[in-house]
DNA sequence: GGTGAATAGTTGAATATTCAACAATTATCA
DNA sequence: TGATAATTGTTGAATATTCAACTATTCACC
């Protein structure tokens, strides 16, 4: 770290202020609103790669890096989620210190009933309030950061 | 919940994920940058809040508010940071429900030693990876999403 | 002035997440 | 081959966060 030590502009502060206060909340409120489907943002994040995947099935490591969860912490969600039969694991025969996480009816179920409202919720509280031009920018803002960051890691 | 059931198109999806993943990466990394500081992001953002105000003391309430954060978990985490020496409590003389949060000496210690490193990851990780413009349309982006956030919680 | 509702803040138990250690397996390569 | 390193995934303990209940005080208002 400590690179330079200049200091934000306000107009620099001011993004990074107003991002990360919006994002705060943002998440808050995408999370409530989840709630009563019994999902937390993570959860639902777990059974939606689950779901795109072939056979909805992904081996734990996998499942990780596309939620972006650390292994322990999927292995404990993963627990619950069998618990709430969501989900079941199988050992993996290609390479035997593995795991594939399988969504079961059960999960499938249940996102496809979160999902609408699911959906809504990132339209209204997201999306619709920004113009078309600003949706465009923030991709490609975002899309930057996040390279850097991956690039950043291995440094 | 539940007023549009409308799907997100392809650019929107785009938007909402890049924006989501950047974002989950963002707030990791800054978080790691900040640790060997021995602080974490939201006790960043605590001593930050107390710095700025008047005689560095803020009431729990509204310092919960301006972190964001729930005031059970304001109240957790100024216990420790009095553990720490960083802040004291002290008993509200005209409102004797309540109690100020005061930054210590070794507290505004702590934070003037951590603030350029911090500053510094803002920087390279975010600031410096998007364009004047962007950090505009970003700035006034979120704003409305936050703003609207707020309108929505009393509806 | 007194009563009931609202607010400030804390607490301990319940949950969730991180952290460090671990077993099992596979990859690397001399 | 065989030794060492790296990877996969899990586990239990340590930490952090949420949740619900609670005390104390102030506010609203008759």
């Amino acid at each position: 770290m400590s690179k330079s030590a200049k200091w934000l502009t306000p107009a620099e502060e001011s993004a990074w202020r107003k991002y990360i206060v919006a994002s705060r909340r943002l998440y808050e409120a995408l999370d409530e609103d989840l709630a009563p489907h019994g999902l937390s943002l993570s959860d639902y994040e777990i059974l939606v790669h689950l779901s795109d995947a072939k056979d909805r099935s992904l081996r734990m490591s996998d499942l990780a890096d596309k939620t972006i969860l650390s292994r322990s912490r999927l292995s404990h969600r993963i627990k619950y989620m069998e618990g709430k039969g969501w989900v079941e694991r199988q050992k993996c025969d290609s390479d035997r210190r593995g795991t594939w996480a399988v969504m079961t009816t059960k999960g499938w179920n249940a996102i496809v009933k979160a999902a609408p409202d699911h959906v809504a919720s990132i339209r209204n509280r997201f999306i619709d309030q920004i113009s078309k031009a600003d949706q465009a920018n923030i991709a490609s803002a975002f899309e930057k950061v996040e390279k850097t960051l991956r690039e950043q890691v291995t440094e």
